[in-house]
RNA sequence: GGUGCCAUAGCUCAGUUGGUAGAGCAAUGGACUGAAAAUCCAUGUGUCCCCGGUUCGAUUCCUGGUGGCACCA
């Protein structure tokens, strides 16, 4: 059976230079699970590897997207697993490397069958909701849908909304469509976590915030600003400065807040990663025990 | 050297008419099913600069000291 290495962490620990030095030991391609480094408008700011890397071993999903498009994680689990499969027939392992813990368990686990919503259903919710506020919102769905009710978080807008959404586009309940079923994938998984001293780590990032002021990311926010409404812009990096030129803050501020919300973000990965037990964590600089280690894992599966 | 102001959480500061204190930011933990770099929830002990005095009780008032800032020389 074949092998997908799955290379996760936290924002700017590395993943990406170790991902190529996998991909280039094992001469295999790389699958991206970052949500952001899909869209083409966004590279300073997304941290998309250098032109050179990316010539150097072959990536997916990389700059492949607009940010005008549609997208979201069920598109890209269709998507995704019709290209891991057909890679399969010519290379094996892949690695998938990313950061966008919900897209990383999507390709690992699956997710339900629940129906896409029409951006016109959406815009009506969300037009109530502003009409009549949360309230009315948790009562509405009490309405419809008690079971989920019991288990909702009653005070994120997010969440009532999209079962309120799917209640109008369906009739049915949002939790008749909550099966939390796991997929069977026709391959094994074998999760890297990378990981290092929190501080060091803290460093990194705010480091890499200012090689990317440096890179240019004042101009290239700038040239999607009239955007900024897109979903795909409400992105570390970029809101920020949408606020500087909102002129709500200083350019000083927005680079502060970016380094502070790319560590909260940091901080959010590893909350999510730590209920993962089928993680194996590293140092960024131990490439040589994770080759080791996928290598034990390949010999002993055949 | 003189005068004035300040000294409280990692940072910026508020406050206690005397009963040992709280905001923002930072930090930390958690949730997460088609918006996920999104969205939401939770967590605040710190010699209240130091020595002494007044007081039942001082971080708060008073004397002195130390440090910082401003102005005057």
């Amino acid at each position: 059976m074949n092998t997908l290495i799955v290379v996760l962490g936290p924002t700017g620990v590395g993943k990406s230079d170790i991902s190529i030095q996998l991909a280039k030991h094992y001469h295999s391609e790389i699958i991206s699970a970052d949500s952001r480094q899909f869209f083409r408008e966004l590279r300073i700011g997304t941290a998309v590897p250098s032109a050179e890397d990316l010539s150097s071993v072959p990536h997916h999903f990389i700059q492949s997207k607009s940010i005008f498009d549609y997208y979201n994680v069920s598109e890209y689990e269709a998507e995704a697993i019709q290209l891991i499969s057909r890679l399969f027939q010519k290379t094996n392992p892949l690695i998938l490397a990313g950061g966008s813990m919900l897209y990383v368990d999507t390709i690992c686990k699956g997710i339900d069958d629940i129906p896409t919503v029409d951006p016109l259903v959406r815009d009506e919710v969300i037009e109530w909701y502003h009409l009549n506020g949360i309230d009315a919102l948790r009562q509405k769905l009490l309405e419809i849908d008690p079971e989920y009710y019991k288990i909702a978080d009653l005070n994120n807008p997010k969440r009532l909304l999209h079962a309120v959404e799917i209640h109008q586009m369906t009739g049915k309940p949002f939790s008749s469509f909550r099966k939390n079923t796991v997929k069977e994938r026709p391959f094994r998984i074998l999760k890297v976590g990378i990981n290092q001293d929190r501080k060091v780590l803290y460093d990194r990032i705010n480091l890499r915030v200012e090689k990317m002021m440096e890179a240019g990311l004042l101009e290239e926010a700038k040239s999607v600003y009239e955007y900024r409404n897109l979903n795909s812009l409400n992105t570390v990096g970029y809101k920020e400065l949408f606020s500087f030129f909102d002129g709500v803050c200083t350019l000083n501020e927005a680079v502060e807040q970016i380094k502070g919300n790319s560590r909260k973000y940091a901080r959010k990965q590893l909350t999510w990663f730590r209920r993962d037990t089928e993680i194996k964590w590293f140092e960024p600089d131990q490439v040589t025990e994770i080759i080791e280690y996928t290598d034990q894992f390949l010999i002993a599966n055949g």
